[in-house]
DNA sequence: TCTGGCTGGATACAACGTACACAGCGACGT
DNA sequence: ACGTCGCTGTGTACGTTGTATCCAGCCAGA
């Protein structure tokens, strides 16, 4: 690129005429200018997310991460909400969708469960205020919609039974999520742990009388720790269900 | 300030005896304590988010309303996060529980609606990363298991249905409480006009060609905007679910 | 009458989101 | 070839937030 090669030397050559000897050699080389991209932005902000909560996830933090003033960020992204609609949507990108060749249930199976361990992998998730309208996002539903398909379902009711399945792990899985980083906080490990912590609390409001079968619970139960058991036997009521109500 | 210094120790009537009558007749009456409680504290900052959104629940902010220094809240409440866990429990408590003896599907399903009626009433409820571990919402809880108890149930079956109830409403909720946040932040007041303010992003997305079977639901579906159905569909399921898989 | 412990007040500070004005650089019309 | 325009990143600054810290008044008990 020879082109190339004169126009750099010649704007070289225009700045030296301006600027003294010393000033420039004195002067800090110009940082190489970083090249920011909504995706690069999504990724790094992803990052700093998995690794220290979504709190650290400020936008200088940000900035300084990907090595940027800290206004530089809004030129892709309107604000910390978009940024957060962009996070979202990078990490529905990485969740594999079923092939609905292996029948409906057992798709909507696996989709449930790489929905809950993409939400265990990345925590903040589950605090979205964000609407599943992000082109990710609306694959899920796609994939969802596509499984159900070919079943004698009117779309009102295709719909409904994926929102059916997807609201009961949203809602299974930010209940565990709550719980892990209430442990997590507290730098208690496994459930014993956790109860040892929470004895004091606990025993306060046992002793009112007021919950008789929560102590039946808590004295009696085996599986308290047992999350993907927990997970299992709710997803395969919530199937059940829908085999049996929609007749598939 | 030697003076300041020494007006310090003093009582108040030794002040008195010192000021003179003029400064002490013009001095504003200091103004009458108000008397602050964990309770009206709650309350008076779950009327700020219902009224306001939880955003306007600031600190400063529900010292005012309390008529009280902005730092005197952090006598009954150790920081935000105990406020918010106050709130919480404020509004579980108006939650009216069910009559056990109505039999456990019918008792389960008022619980649930009641629950969405809750949140619903009060849509800044949905984001709480507060854990199930307060007075309020361990009596929902409570009620949950009465009401599945005597049908031959273990406790962690028990627990792990009212669990799976409870995961659906709070999932399907807080999906709908997001659209209606849409929607009001955007002041569309019914699905048309939110289906017109989404269009140019819905046609963009649609027009890729990724999403065949969303858009035939868009197309074709006719109760898009009949949220009771779609959340009575889903409780339906589930409870059908469970009735089946644990034979009650 | 004194004193110690609550409860509310005042001041202060670091960190946050972001508005705004500016500077460098590549592309394009002339 | 050259001026100009539009992007993209920079620098500075402001208002708000949560909360640490220290003070002052009041009530209970000695």
């Amino acid at each position: 690129m020879p082109a190339e090669e004169e126009r750099r030397g010649k704007s070289a050559k225009q700045e030296k005429a301006q600027v003294s000897l010393w000033e420039r050699i004195e002067r800090p080389a110009p940082p190489p200018r970083a090249t920011l991209s909504a995706h690069r932005i999504a990724a790094v902000a992803v990052a700093i997310a998995d690794a220290e909560g979504i709190d650290a996830v400020t936008m200088r933090r940000l900035a300084t991460e990907l090595g940027v003033a800290p206004m530089a960020t809004y030129r892709h992204v309107s604000g910390k909400g978009e940024l957060l609609e962009l996070m979202v949507d990078f990490v529905y990108g990485e969740l594999a969708l079923p092939d609905p060749a292996v029948g409906w249930r057992d798709a909507m199976r696996t989709l449930a469960e790489r929905t809950r361990a993409m939400l265990l992998d990345h925590p903040w998730m589950s605090r979205g205020d964000v609407l599943a309208l992000t082109p990710n996002q609306l694959a899920l539903t796609e994939s969802g919609l596509a499984v159900l398909d070919g079943l004698g379902l009117d779309t009102d009711t295709m719909m409904a039974v994926f929102r059916t399945v997807a609201a009961y792990v949203h809602g299974s899985v930010t209940a565990e999520i709550n719980l892990l980083r209430l442990m997590q906080d507290q730098g208690w490990s496994n459930g014993d742990e956790t109860r040892a912590g929470l004895a004091s609390r606990m025993t306060w409001l046992m002793d009112t009388g007021r919950y008789p079968a929560y102590r039946r619970y808590a004295g009696e139960a085996t599986r308290k720790d047992d999350r993907e058991w927990q997970f299992g036997v709710g997803l395969d009521c919530v199937l059940d269900g829908i085999a049996a109500r929609m007749g598939i």
